[in-house]
DNA sequence: CGCCAGGTTAGAG
DNA sequence: CTCTAACATGGC
């Protein structure tokens, strides 16, 4: 086993996105243990196991633990992990006017560092935002914990097992029957099967929408039937890491802002676009905070 | 039992 | 264009 030091920003607290990682007990596409997280990705076809832990200088040390490292695998490793804990953004301006903000200044203040934790598989994020419309979050996670034990790839190592999320060419050879016995709604298998089509004839693929414009890359995901507007905000927000994505109808978000504003009712989409106009250009963080303030 | 949950669609008005 | 029923099932 070998290990590699990836540098971070200032802001960026890996207990806080931690906390996050721990949501669910039930997610089997990364594995908690104290302060360390262990996922297995692909690089070059092959599986690559690594853990995550921090140093006193608040650095990521990584540890490949199935492979020999080497330098390409490194840069690779080091790509994904940036990538997934979005280590690229620059929280400096957020903070600087979140700080004066009623409703973000204590929140960024309590979970400072706290960044998004991306999905860098943008059919992973659009599956996951899928089964996820319109139910609880602990049954969302059964879901794709079912979804991920039947279609996914399995890889085991020293006792524990771990997963890669289904492939979209394995999920478009799927019947709704075998989603629906895993207790997809009919319409919920139809999205995601039809999604999985979507990227297995190459209609749509991560690299085609990134060269797009944020409007542009909207409009391209909205045109797949079962993505509207909260869901491909989510996944711009969440894969594309654009700072003013944000799932305005999101049920959560609205939630938080009853909460913070102490409404007696939940607050109108109105309401919260006039909210949000403060946020401009930082609408992602805006949320991601407000959704945090959600688990106290 | 009722209401809400990290929504979306198709169809009516 | 806006409004609404239907979707399906769990959590509380």
């Amino acid at each position: 086993m070998s290990s590699f030091i990836i540098e971070t920003p200032k802001e960026f607290s890996f207990h806080q996105c931690l906390h996050f990682l721990n949501r669910s007990p039930n997610e089997l596409l990364h594995l908690t243990q104290g302060e360390q997280v262990q996922k297995i990705i692909r690089v070059h076809d092959k599986t690559i196991l690594f853990s995550i832990e921090t140093d006193l200088q608040n650095q990521l040390v990584v540890s490949v633990l199935n492979q020999r490292t080497t330098a390409t695998l490194q840069q690779a490793i080091c790509s994904y992990v940036t990538d997934w804990f979005d280590l690229k953004t620059d929280l400096k301006p957020f903070y600087a006017f979140a700080s004066n903000d009623p409703i973000l200044k204590s929140l960024v203040k309590k979970y400072a560092g706290y960044r998004i934790v991306g999905m860098p598989d943008l059919f992973e994020a659009l599956s996951w935002a899928i089964i996820g419309q319109q139910i609880n979050l602990s049954f969302a996670y059964r879901l794709k914990q079912q979804f991920v034990q039947s279609f996914g790839e399995k890889f085991s190592w020293k006792e524990r097992t771990y997963y890669h999320f289904p492939a979209a060419e394995l999920v478009a050879g799927l019947n709704p029957a075998s989603l629906l016995a895993l207790q997809f709604s009919r319409q919920k298998a139809e999205y995601v099967i039809a999604t999985a089509k979507a990227f297995a004839s190459g209609v749509i693929s991560k690299e085609q929408l990134s060269l797009l414009s944020f409007p542009e890359a909207k409009e391209r995901l909205i045109k797949l039937k079962g993505i509207g507007n909260w869901t491909a905000n989510y996944v711009l927000m969440k894969t594309f890491h654009y700072p003013n994505a944000f799932p305005l109808e999101d049920a959560g978000l609205h939630q938080a802002i009853r909460r913070q504003l102490n409404l007696s009712a939940k607050p109108t989409l109105q309401q919260i676009e006039q909210l949000f106009k403060k946020y401009k250009g930082w609408e992602a963080y805006a949320t991601l905070y407000l959704w945090r303030s959600l688990s106290e």
